[in-house]
DNA sequence: CTTGACTCCGTACCATGGTACGGACTCTAG
DNA sequence: CTAGAGTCCGTACCATGGTACGGAGTCAAG
């Protein structure tokens, strides 16, 4: 089986140090399963979809308390405040979705600057970002 | 005219602290203007944006430095090299923009879920970055 | 039933990205 | 020409997100 693993193998199968699981349960992003009363604590593979969710975040900007907010959402729903924070949420990816795609398209447009070997010195890249 | 401010009028300008520019020429992220053997340093309007720039770089989950590679991207075109990290930086900016989506998409259901009182208890926004 | 690897827990330390502070200087409006 | 705001520069401090360490306990393969 591939599930109730120890803390050390859900690190390996997450792709994070073992001391980052501790912190994140220290942090209140997950849960420590209880000990058995002397012995090591046992993680379920829905321990390694969190913890890879949370470093996901990460890399898309999001703090630790906005990934913890996030992973409420998602077990508490269906009061009006849950989704006024998903409402929320929404709108901020929609914003980050839009500046990616500038970027990128600003990225394209470097690379066949490059190909096509003309030195504009337009800067593409910062103008892509540039609105107030 | 817009243009020339000083230090603290580009900080307001751009929505962050005066320290927070001054870090940033220490940094290496942009220049210091040359000061006028006795008085005041002046920042034109590129500077606004570049500093709008880094800013929005970072909420999409870039550090200083890779922000600070990709300003140089900007500057030195033409080269192999150049050309190679605009390439790897695309492909990250894919992956982000594939993530956020899901993401976008999860929340989106979740908001479904709400309103229409279906409270299955299934973790859509984890699920949606479960992959390895 | 031992031995080596791993867990547990507390505490200390670290890097990144700033923010604050203080004393000297400079600028500008009145 | 002076007062008050802003600049300059160095240094100190801070929050976030970990990472390392050490001593005691536990587990499991041989």
């Amino acid at each position: 089986m591939t599930s109730e693993l120890t803390i050390g193998r859900l690190a390996d199968e997450a792709g994070v140090n073992v001391e980052t699981i501790r912190y994140y349960q220290r942090r209140g992003l997950m849960a420590e399963p209880d000990k058995p009363a002397s012995g090591h604590r046992r993680y379920g593979p829905a321990a390694i979809k969190r913890v890879r969710f949370i470093k996901r975040a990460q890399v898309l900007g999001f703090t630790l308390e906005e990934v913890a907010s996030m992973l409420e959402l998602d077990e508490a729903c269906a009061c009006a405040e849950t989704r006024e924070l998903a409402g929320h949420k929404l709108q901020v990816i929609e914003e980050k979705l839009a500046d990616l795609k500038a970027m990128r398209k600003a990225l394209l447009a470097l690379l066949r600057q490059c190909d096509t070997g003309a030195a504009t010195g337009s800067c593409p890249i910062i103008h892509a970002l540039a609105a107030d």
